[in-house]
DNA sequence: GTTCCGCATGAATCGATAG
DNA sequence: ACTATCGATTCATGCGGAA
């Protein structure tokens, strides 16, 4: 537990080997998708993703404990026309390595990517797939309790407004237990679909991933003092919201820039 | 043209073969779920799946105009704590047989089946798969345009509530070109992404398939006159929705009890 | 005619029990 | 051991009756 709470800087192909088997708590990760920042992964092909992933999966695997939880946010590309199966081909792959595709959550993107296509929408979501390495993992439902759809319209009709907003605050700050037994009956298990926003204040880091993602996911499946790691940190947002909640954290990194900004996010939250 | 607008009682592996080729300009429709019960096609297990809808997506590609569109709606079941593949499976054997995979729509299940589990969340989203035969097909985008996002809060503010639910439905009613040259500005494409309500307290409709669902992509994917196939019409609701947009309609059911449902629905259409 | 409240009802999933 | 059935869990929705 030495050699926590850094970004590693390297290909996480060399780095991943070198950690210990079975000692991450989480791991969640944005990869970089097929074709984007050409110049760090040399630009992998749509064609080629799977092949370039499954060894790193492969890796992942090793490291996870078996209690722990890999979320993969991804989403495939369209390629002339059609949306490319690297994604599903993927998951195919990596349940014959051994892991169990436990579930599908999707992240609505709320304000998403502007534009108008002849024979497409604007895509306004993406995958966030689940996998574990045993059907016994551990998850805690009650941190990401949300309030009941029509909570505001029935049972706050007869709080004050004092009242609702000291409410509301606590249930966000969501560190449950006096809360869940004082609103006990507010708060309902969230589904599988997340609705939030990108962040559109977002520097010039490409894989635009909000905190919030991150941040759901990690008090979902770990506790505080738990491992997260994200072998594709980028800009550091996963380790930002590890921090924030009290986890500890491993990045791994390629790009120097990204390192050294990932470490100046990091430093600022003190 | 003849032998449209009628529910054909039947196996659609039997009957879609006598259907003529490239003649349906929009399938959308909702196959049974992977069971293990058998009642109706045998109670397909999800490990024969795919095997089992190969060869009637194989007919469906030949019914199919060139421009026209295939919608399905399906969502893999958890089997043993995981998600089985086969839909992922049926996708790229789908495209194996031709069919470009184009898009997934998400449908948003606002009202989805409650309960609890120690492992999971509740499951409030089903795939809305896209396939096509080229490239180049039919998309009729201004059709199922929708308000603005804060269109309630800023327009809407000052209409009494009587000129709001006429407002409403009149966009609702979806008939785009008056609408759009009367609020115009008020309205934007929508996303990859449906938020609609399943139907839970419409009686004689053990639908599960909101008459919204295969409106929206009738609309966006047709024009009047044009021909609409449902392969497993259930209860009819596909055909409803058709005839209320001035479509043809085919539909195909195995249980005479639903044909007389989905024939009864259409009758009172009037 | 309107708003409000109560109630039944789900393309679900798990775990236990029974064959 | 493996499959089939059943009960418990849980909440957004829209209907119907009531004020």
């Amino acid at each position: 537990m030495q050699d926590v709470d850094r970004i590693l800087l390297g290909d996480c192909r060399r780095v991943l080997p070198e950690l210990p088997a079975n000692s991450v708590d989480l791991i969640v990760t944005s990869p970089p998708y097929a074709d984007s920042r050409k110049k760090t992964y040399g630009g992998i092909h749509p064609d080629e993703y799977v092949a370039w992933f499954l060894p790193i999966s492969a890796e992942l695997l090793r490291v996870l404990k078996p209690t722990g939880t890999f979320i993969l946010n991804i989403k495939e590309k369209v390629v002339d026309g059609e949306r490319h199966p690297y994604v599903i081909e993927m998951i195919l792959e990596m349940r014959r390595q051994g892991w169990l595709w436990t579930e599908e959550f999707i992240w609505h993107k709320k304000n998403c990517y502007p534009g108008k296509w002849p024979n497409r929408f604007r895509d306004a979501w993406e995958r966030c797939l689940q996998f574990n390495k045993q059907k016994r993992f551990h998850m805690y439902q009650d941190a990401v309790m949300v309030p009941m759809g029509d909570w505001a319209k029935t049972r706050l009709r007869k709080l004050s407004e004092t009242d609702k907003r000291r409410d509301e605050s606590r249930v966000r700050s969501g560190f449950g237990k006096n809360v869940s037994n004082w609103v006990g009956r507010s708060l309902v298990y969230p589904t599988n679909v997340l609705h939030l926003a990108t962040e559109t204040s977002n520097r010039q880091h490409s894989a635009t991933f909000p905190l919030e993602l991150p941040s759901w996911f990690i008090k979902l499946f770990t506790q505080e003092g738990d491992l997260v790691l994200d072998p594709f940190i980028g800009s550091g947002t996963t380790a930002v919201a590890a921090r924030r909640l009290g986890r500890h954290y491993l990045g791994i990194e390629v790009q120097p820039e990204y390192v050294e900004q990932a470490n100046k996010a990091l430093s600022a939250e003190g």
